[in-house]
DNA sequence: TTCATGGTGTAACTTTATTACATATATTAT
DNA sequence: ATAATATATGTAATAAAGTTACACCATGAA
C-alpha cells in the first residue's frame, strides 16, 4: 500500500529508473493526468502503444493493487494540486460568478486553517479562559463583529464577560485590570494602536492576555497566549473578509472547549437558556399557505 | 458530466430529496467515503442493503457516467482531507479532535450553502441595496454580531446605514420607515417575534424588506427578498455556529455585488477609508527585540 | 554462443459494471 | 376508496473491464 499522496510527483521521480514500456506509460499519464483518471485500462494501453498487462503492472509496481486503485490515487492527488487557489473578485464577473469566487475562497482559507490549527495555544487558551472570573474582549472595525459574537456565545458559560468598541472603555478597563481576569483581543493586522496599548496595560496589570492575531504583530508579542491562524488574505483587499470568519471559528472552538472542560453543570446551564429562549419565538408553521 | 468539484457536499446538500434506496447509499457513502473510493459496486450494495443498480442508479443521478467514474469524483473531492459528515462533538473528544470537528463542520456547511446558492435572490438584493437610500440592518442574539458586521462593510458603500439590537429601536425605526429604505433582517430561525413584527411593520410602511433567514419561516414569508442559504445545522445544538458564518459569507457576497454595481467611484471611495485607518496602525516592524 | 534474467505480449479467465425487464411501491385523479 | 399512472427497486442476463497464466523475445553475463 502506498502511503504517499502525490503519485505524479512520485511518477516524475521514478521516471529514469522505468523500463521502456513503464516509460511510455508514465509520459502519457503524465501529459493528461486528467483523462488517465476517467480512460480504460485499454484505451490507455493503446494511447502508450504498449499491451494492458503492461499497464496492469506498471500500477503494481508503484503500489497499487491494480489499475482501478491507481486511478483513484491519481484523482487524489489531481485535487489536491488546485486546493488552495484563491479567486480574486473582478469588475468583469458576472452575477453568477462572483458569488462563487467569494464562497469558494472562504471554503480554501478554512482548509488553510485547519492544516495548521495551533492546537497547543487553542488548548492553552481554554484553560485560561475555564478559569477566569471575568473574560473581556475588545475588537475594532470588522473585529468589533467578531467580539460581539464571542461575548454572546461566552455569556452562556457562566463567567461574567463584556465586549466594548468604544477605545475609552478599552482604556479605563485595561487600566483597571486585576489578576483573574482574561483579556481577548481581536485584530487582523495586530497593529491597531489602541489594541496594542490596551493589551500592554492590561498585562501590566497583572491580567491574562490572549489574542487572535497575525503571527510576529506588536499585539502578538504582547500576549500571554497568541492563537494565530493562518489566513492567506492579502491585506490590499478593501474589506477583510477570509479572516474574521476563520477568527469567529477559533471563537467556536474556544467556547466549545471551555463549555467541555466545564462539564455537565455548564451543558445544563446552556439547555436553560436556550429554553428561556423559546416564549419569544412563533411556531413554526405560521398561516396554512393556499 | 458534473462540474462541481466537491460531490459529498452535493450529496449532502441532496439527502432529504433522496428516495429510500438512495438515502441508503448515501449514507453508507458519506460514513466512509473513503472506503467507498476503493470497494466494488457488489461491496457497497451489499453495505447499502440494496440492489447493484441502485447504486448505478444513484451514480448516474448524481451525474457520474456509471459507478466507476462516481469513485474518482469522490475520490477528488477527499484530497482535502476535511470529513463531510457533520461531525457532533461530544465530552469524549479529546483536545486535539474537536477544533478540528468544528472546522470540519463548517467547511461543510458553506460546500453545502455553494451548492445551492440563491443567485437570483442575490442579485435582487443587489440592485435593491443598489438603489437604497437608507439600510437597515437587524439582527438578536448571534445574528446581531452579523449585523454589525455587514453594517461595518456597507458603510463603505457610501449609503447611510444603520444597525441596532435594542428592540424598542427596532420598533420605533421599522415603524417610521419609508419608500427607499431597504431593512435587512437577519434570523437564523425566522421566528423571533419582534423581527417578523419590525419586518411586517417596515412593509406595510413602504419600504423594502430583505431577510437572510430560513425558508418558509414567517420572517420569510414577510420579506420582499429572501436570502435563503441551505444550512444543514440541526437547531438543537446550543449554538448556532454556522449558520451565522453562512451568513456572514452572504453578506460579503452582498457587499461585492453592490460595489461592483456602483462601479469606480465606489472603489476609489473604499480605497480612501482604507487609507485613512493607516494612522491607526502601528508600523509592521515592531521594537527589534533581541 | 548459451544460459539466465527481466521484460513484454497474447489469450484465457475472472471480476466488475451495466442494461433490460419484471415487480413492487407510491401518487394522482376519478 | 380505487384504478391508473408514474416512480422506484430488484433479478437475471449481458457486456465491459481488469487480471492471470503462460509463451516469447530481448538483454547481459559466463
Amino acid at each position: 500500500m502506498n502511503t504517499d499522496v502525490n503519485v505524479l510527483a512520485q511518477l516524475q521521480n521514478a521516471l529514469p529508473t522505468l523500463g521502456r514500456s513503464d516509460t511510455k506509460i508514465a509520459k502519457v499519464v503524465l501529459d493528461d493526468p486528467d483523462e488517465a483518471t476517467r480512460t480504460s485500462i485499454a484505451h490507455l494501453a493503446r494511447k502508450a502503444d504498449v499491451s494492458e498487462p503492461s499497464v496492469n503492472r506498471f500500477c503494481k509496481r508503484l503500489g497499487a493493487s491494480g489499475y482501478p486503485d491507481f486511478k483513484i490515487w491519481l484523482a487524489r492527488s489531481l485535487a489536491s494540486g488546485v486546493k488552495y487557489m484563491s479567486q480574486v473578485v473582478d469588475a468583469s464577473d458576472d452575477t453568477d460568478t462572483y458569488p462563487l469566487k467569494l464562497v469558494d475562497n472562504t471554503i480554501n482559507a478554512l482548509m488553510l486553517a485547519r492544516e495548521s490549527l495551533p492546537q497547543e495555544a487553542i488548548a492553552g487558551a481554554v484553560t485560561l479562559l475555564d478559569q477566569a472570573k471575568r473574560i473581556f474582549f475588545f475588537g475594532l472595525g470588522t473585529s468589533a463583529a467578531v467580539a460581539k459574537d464571542a461575548e454572546h456565545k461566552f455569556f452562556r458559560i457562566g463567567t461574567p464577560v463584556t465586549t466594548h468598541t468604544d477605545p475609552l472603555m478599552l482604556k479605563m478597563l485595561s487600566a483597571s485590570a486585576e489578576p483573574g481576569d482574561v483579556f481577548v483581543f481581536i485584530s487582523h493586522t495586530g497593529r491597531t494602536e489602541v489594541i496594542v496599548e490596551a493589551a500592554g496595560a492590561a498585562s501590566a496589570a497583572g491580567a491574562t492576555v490572549i489574542s487572535l492575531t497575525a503571527q510576529g504583530s506588536p499585539l502578538a508579542l504582547t500576549s500571554d497566549c497568541l492563537l494565530a491562524p493562518n489566513v492567506p488574505e492579502n491585506t490590499d483587499d478593501y474589506l477583510p473578509m477570509t479572516s474574521r470568519l476563520v477568527h469567529l471559528v477559533l471563537i467556536d472552538i474556544l467556547v466549545t472547549g471551555v463549555t467541555l472542560e466545564k462539564g455537565e453543570d455548564c451543558i445544563a446551564r446552556m439547555a436553560v437558556m436556550k429554553d428561556s429562549l423559546r416564549a419569544t419565538r412563533l411556531p413554526n408553521k405560521p398561516k396554512r399557505g393556499r
